[in-house]
DNA sequence: GTCTATAGGCGGATAGAC
DNA sequence: GTCTATCCGCCTATAGAC
């Protein structure tokens, strides 16, 4: 895994203790979080956040600097989940369909115990202006190479088969069931995280992926 | 943007003429339309609409009424070119998999044509909160009775092989790859914009398409 | 470190002249 | 219909007392 090089830090908060020991400055982020996940940045004001973490609003700004940089905060510690959720279904040998089915039922795990993250990443990708947020850029590539690496010896390194379109494919199929959420289930008329219903859908995709990679497979032992 | 004053009365613009007919108006609803593209329905204020349409900012209130009604117009014509794109493409008759590979197709074409579209109501529905923009479910779930309609004869109405499961997926699929955008330029090294990409791109989802259509149908006939 | 108080800007929306 | 001028609330951020 090739970690960040560790930035210098142009020190934005004021305050002498780093965040992580500080009990205050953990009240916030926790309510940082809540309410961003619920609202989405663009809804979420730091008079809310002061009053969820049951502190004044100046202080916010003394242990983070800025609004930017407490929604950074939050959205670096799920990066982190993130990778280490993935990290660990990757790479532990077995057929590729094993592999695949580890890795998504891995993907899947973390969306349904972080499913408004999935939330956060799409406000903020499905905006045209790129200049916000490079974390999730940084992200996606780090996620991508995860993935062509892992995948680099069943699917042709270019054309419609290769990784770079199975991994928009995954992330899509997974992620877009938990963004979906209410529109779904006013037009099922059932509810979308029961747990049967995410039950199902999780058999949905496995399926899918299985059948793909087979397919995929086949297709590169006898091209065209 | 929550500062939304509780007022009691709903006020429906005041001009006399319907909005179609007038010039100043249709400049207003294409500058909005532009403006909520590129920036999100969030980082769009009154002013710059005004602005960018070169009109005085009271007249989108005189013509709209209020910032929510005026956005909710600029979706409305979307959604009469989505609808209306999409049953030209359904009930042509055909095998499965022609039936299919025009969908798509013409989901596709829809999305090229008006790939900013795709931002908008994926900004809207990553939202938690549900009480805004009843119009996306509305149209969601126009889209899946189509949807579900069309393929019921090709698939199982229950379980992980439901139309309503391949709605999610499909929808994903295709809607995602104009979302990542320059998250994916950013990951691959290449422009996912680019004329040979998007047919690449558009490739890899009709192949999809056709190996699980045929799985679904196959398995249909000789069920487990 | 934590608070009170307030600055200063921008936002949506309205009143009323023309 | 279209504009000028303005109101007022909420926002981020800072100054400074304790």
């Amino acid at each position: 895994m090739s970690q960040e090089p560790a930035k210098e830090f142009v020190h934005q908060h004021r305050s002498k203790t780093p965040i992580e020991t500080s009990a205050r400055a953990l009240q916030i982020l926790h309510a940082a979080d809540a309410l961003l996940a619920e609202r989405g940045p663009d809804h979420v004001s730091m008079r809310e956040v002061a009053d969820r973490a049951g502190v004044n609003k100046a202080l916010i700004f003394y242990y983070f600097g800025s609004r930017t940089e407490l929604f950074e905060k939050v959205l670096e510690r799920y990066y982190r989940g993130h990778a280490r959720a993935l990290q660990g279904a990757f790479g532990k040998g077995g057929t590729p369909e094993e592999r695949v089915r580890r890795a998504i039922d891995a993907y899947i795990d973390f969306m349904d115990q972080n499913n408004l993250f999935a939330r956060l990443v799409m406000q903020e990708m499905a905006r045209q202006d790129d200049c916000k947020l490079p974390q999730i850029r940084a992200n996606m590539r780090e996620l991508y190479a995860l993935m062509r690496d892992e995948f680099a010896d069943l699917l042709p390194a270019e054309g419609p088969l290769a990784p770079k379109h199975f991994f928009i494919t995954f992330s899509a199929v997974v992620i877009n069931y938990y963004i979906y959420g209410s529109a779904l289930r006013s037009a099922w008329g059932t509810d979308p995280n029961a747990p049967d219903a995410m039950a199902e859908r999780r058999a949905h995709v496995q399926w899918l992926a299985q059948t793909l990679i087979e397919r995929a497979v086949r297709e590169r032992a006898k091209p065209l």
